[in-house]
DNA sequence: GCGACAG
DNA sequence: ATCTTGTCGC
């Protein structure tokens, strides 16, 4: 009865980090979270220019082939304005819904953002895994805290993110001489392990396939609801 | 006080 | 995130 509904909306900033303050302490930083999972959920969201409406895709890979086997989306609005830091309220409701329509329950969740490194230790790889209990991880494309030193040139090589003396992730090169992505530990996984699936989901691309099939999916999921719009509800 | 700031 | 043209390179 205390506990807040970890999926709910805030209604104020104060009242999002209240929620995170509390929530981070039901984050498994320890794992080690699947060596080799059957299969592996992408998630990622799509804004339209005007920025009153989403679309939010999950698309679940074989882990071993990489092939898509199931994906769902959800259209929405925003549920929250965009506050770094606070970025997860924003597209939770749109992913849990998505996440709902799947016909299958994947291993683990990809996150195109952070888990881990965030200013509170709670990114939105940690609260989509603390919320569905899956091993998450999240794999952001640029900084939001930390300082790290720059990984060598080739597929692999990674530096520590660190956090004044904390590590809070690993600066890694999925692709020889191409920028690295951020990766992070979300809910019950290690860091190494991580960073192994990460790896295994990126044998040609900078970014995970898993992301990519997310990203492709939600574009054309929220061209689509642009062409037809949702029927008006009041 | 001044920047920085996931998507 | 999204808006945007050309351009360098495998």
């Amino acid at each position: 009865m205390t506990v807040p509904d970890p999926a709910a909306t805030p209604a104020s900033v104060a009242d999002a980090v209240a929620v995170q303050e509390e929530l981070r302490s039901w984050v498994d930083l320890v794992g080690p979270g699947p060596a080799e999972p059957a299969t592996v959920a992408g998630l990622d969201v799509a804004y339209a220019e005007s920025g009153d409406l989403l679309a939010a895709a999950v698309t679940v890979l074989d882990a071993r082939t990489l092939a898509v086997l199931d994906q769902a989306v959800s259209v929405g609005r925003p549920a929250f304005g965009y506050v770094p830091g606070l970025f997860a309220f924003r597209e939770l409701p749109a992913l849990l819904a998505a996440l709902d329509r799947l016909t299958s329950r994947p291993e683990l969740l990809v996150c195109d953002g952070h888990g881990f490194a965030h200013p509170r230790r709670f990114g939105l790889a940690c609260h989509l895994g603390v919320v569905t209990g899956l091993p998450a991880i999240g794999v952001g494309k640029t900084p939001l805290i930390g300082t790290w030193a720059a990984p060598a040139a080739e597929r692999g090589a990674w530096s520590a993110l660190r956090d004044g003396n904390e590590v809070v992730g690993r600066v890694l090169r999925t692709r020889s001489g191409v920028k690295p992505v951020f990766v992070s530990v979300g809910h019950r996984m290690s860091l190494d392990n991580a960073v192994a699936q990460v790896l295994a989901l990126t044998p040609r691309y900078r970014l995970p396939e898993t992301t990519r099939t997310a990203d492709r999916l939600c574009r054309d999921a929220l061209a689509a609801a642009r062409t037809a719009p949702p029927p008006e509800r009041r």
